[in-house]
DNA sequence: GCGGATCAG
DNA sequence: ATGGCTGATCCGC
């Protein structure tokens, strides 16, 4: 089961504060944290700009953050929490994953009795109200723990028909590893909800690559991960700071900038316990790019002195390649970690349960049990897969068979012509100036589609809506239709290769770009999503 | 391994 | 057109 605290920040402030509860109320200040009912209806938000929120509701009233008092009452509720699942996992301050699969057999309940009763408790012991979601995987749980917001919870029975039958209208924006950037590409091609997903499958590992497939196929059929492990076992991979600023250039201003990092950063790896191996320097342009460098000290770093030292070389580098350099912000952070726990060395991955042990002391996780296991995700027979698959077929088999021949001719074509790539030259963006950039391809110039690999006008909005259009399932039935005809067939590139540098590399450069079409071929390979 | 980019909370 | 911060992961090179 998954289990979301309601509007945690500000139900705990209206906790202290009663007369705030029949009111517009908010936490945060700049951004709000989370707001109440009552602030909501005015159509305010969390993560909403303050003043946005004012504006909406004038009568607002912004409470300042209280860290100390949430964790102390996220430590109430997780106390609960235990006496459910021992192990349960924390995802955030008041989020947390529980499988109750034992709870309910031990104490003869189902499992919506048994949330039933874990949610009356919390509210009884703590005054906070949860929502919860029960299904048979993580992914499922924490989509049907919004399904019944606030104070209430929601079950997705674990058989396969009502599995299915969940995913198929469910937009793909509500699954955790879908923002709104490939929520648009989906979109562009057709795929709204999870349930969309199967028709596309020929071409969405082309498209996304191969992790995303894998991803995608997993939404579709509701699959996700089941394995529930306390949050302290999960390995830390990296500890950073960075800080925005006003505008800032000037070489000793940027040093002392610089300086005043590695200090944060030192602090916080003494915290954690930690040296790094790797360094990255991270800023970002008054033109809001974003660059990253990183090197690799001679030793693991801690002290503000080394991170300085070895992060100056990045910087002066940079100021080299970027002239009058003005920064809108700087980090560092170290990756390649490694602890420096002192004292209570354990040798054999045995965990001291005793002190609620914050941040840091990420156990030496029994062994690099890398490869064990992992019921990463959870596993369904072949058989399930090939049924789902037999059930879409009698819908559209037909255009599902040619789907599949056309891939497969696809594949043998591309492995053909798969050689070509723009090598495009990064030090050619000397002047780093992305939208100039994007604005010198308007000569006479073309760009190959990836998909028809017919040359299109070389202009972003033009060519994103060809390529919407090479997509669509309509075009895909014409081809298939007409295959027999020499009319030319679809030809997957890898890359819309331009000879010279007209293709930009990295549209994505410079400001977000807003223009309804998202859809970006060149860039389409890369997908989060945890393991 | 490097650098860019997306996503979550 | 929402902001900033931390951390993780993916992808192409």
């Amino acid at each position: 089961m998954h289990i979301d605290c309601d509007a945690f920040y500000a139900a705990v402030e209206e906790l202290d504060r009663p007369e705030l509860r029949d009111v517009p109320m908010a936490v945060g200040k700049g951004v709000l944290t989370t707001c109440n009912y009552h602030a909501r209806k005015f159509g305010c938000r969390s993560g909403m700009a303050g003043f946005v929120a004012m504006k909406l509701c004038p009568q607002l009233i912004c409470l300042p953050l209280n860290f100390d008092k949430y964790n102390a009452k996220a430590k109430e509720v997780r106390t609960i929490l235990a006496t459910y699942d021992p192990r349960f996992e924390s995802a955030s301050i008041d989020e947390a994953y529980l499988n109750i699969t034992e709870y309910c057999n031990e104490h003869h309940m189902d499992p919506e009795e048994a949330v039933s009763q874990l949610r009356a408790e919390v509210h009884e012991k703590t005054k906070i109200t949860v929502s919860a979601g029960i299904a048979a995987n993580a992914k499922l749980a924490k989509i049907a723990s919004n399904r019944n917001k606030p104070n209430g919870q929601y079950r997705i029975a674990s058989d396969r028909t009502t599995i299915m039958e969940f995913m198929r209208n469910l937009p793909t924006r509500k699954v955790n590893g879908v923002g709104r950037v490939f929520e648009r590409e989906l979109d562009a091609i057709g795929i709204k909800t999870c349930g969309n997903i199967y028709t596309h499958r020929a071409y969405l590992s082309k498209l996304f690559g191969e992790k995303a497939f894998q991803f995608l196929m997993q939404c579709y059929l509701g699959l996700g991960r089941t394995k529930i492990q306390p949050a302290e076992e999960y390995e830390r991979k990296s500890v950073g700071t960075e800080s925005t600023f006003r505008e800032l250039s000037g070489k000793t201003e940027l040093r002392e900038k610089l300086r005043h990092i590695a200090e944060e950063l030192e602090k916080d790896l003494e915290r954690t316990q930690h040296k790094g191996r790797t360094l990255v320097l991270k800023v970002k342009l008054h033109t809001f790019e974003v660059l990253t460098r990183q090197s690799s000290p001679p030793k693991a770093v801690h002290l503000s002195e080394d991170l300085y030292k070895y992060a100056l070389p990045m910087l002066t580098k940079l100021e080299k390649e970027i002239p009058n350099m003005k920064l809108r912000l700087m980090g560092l952070r170290v990756t390649h970690i490694v602890s420096i726990k002192k004292g209570g060395i354990d040798f054999f991955g045995l965990k001291s349960r005793a002190a609620p042990s914050r941040s840091g002391t990420p156990v030496p996780k029994s062994e690099s049990g890398a490869n064990s296991d992992d019921g990463e995700w959870e596993v369904w027979p072949e058989a399930e897969f090939e049924e789902a698959a037999r059930q879409e077929r009698e819908d559209e088999m037909n255009e599902l068979e040619a789907l599949s021949q056309e891939h497969q001719q696809l594949q043998e074509q591309e492995e053909n012509g798969a050689s070509l790539k723009a090598p495009l030259d990064r030090q050619a963006r000397k002047p780093p100036s992305p939208k100039i950039e994007e604005n010198l391809n308007e000569k006479e110039e073309l760009w190959n589609c990836p998909i028809c690999s017919l040359p299109q006008p070389a202009d972003d909005k033009i060519f994103n809506s060809h390529i919407d259009f090479c997509l669509s399932r309509q075009t895909i039935k014409d081809v298939v239709k007409s295959t027999s005809s020499p009319t030319p067939t679809m030809q997957l590139i890898p890359r819309p290769q331009s000879s010279s540098n007209s293709m930009p590399a990295k549209r994505k450069r410079g400001r977000p770009r807003n223009d309804g079409v998202a859809l970006e071929p060149q860039a389409a390979k890369r997908k989060p999503f945890f393991s």
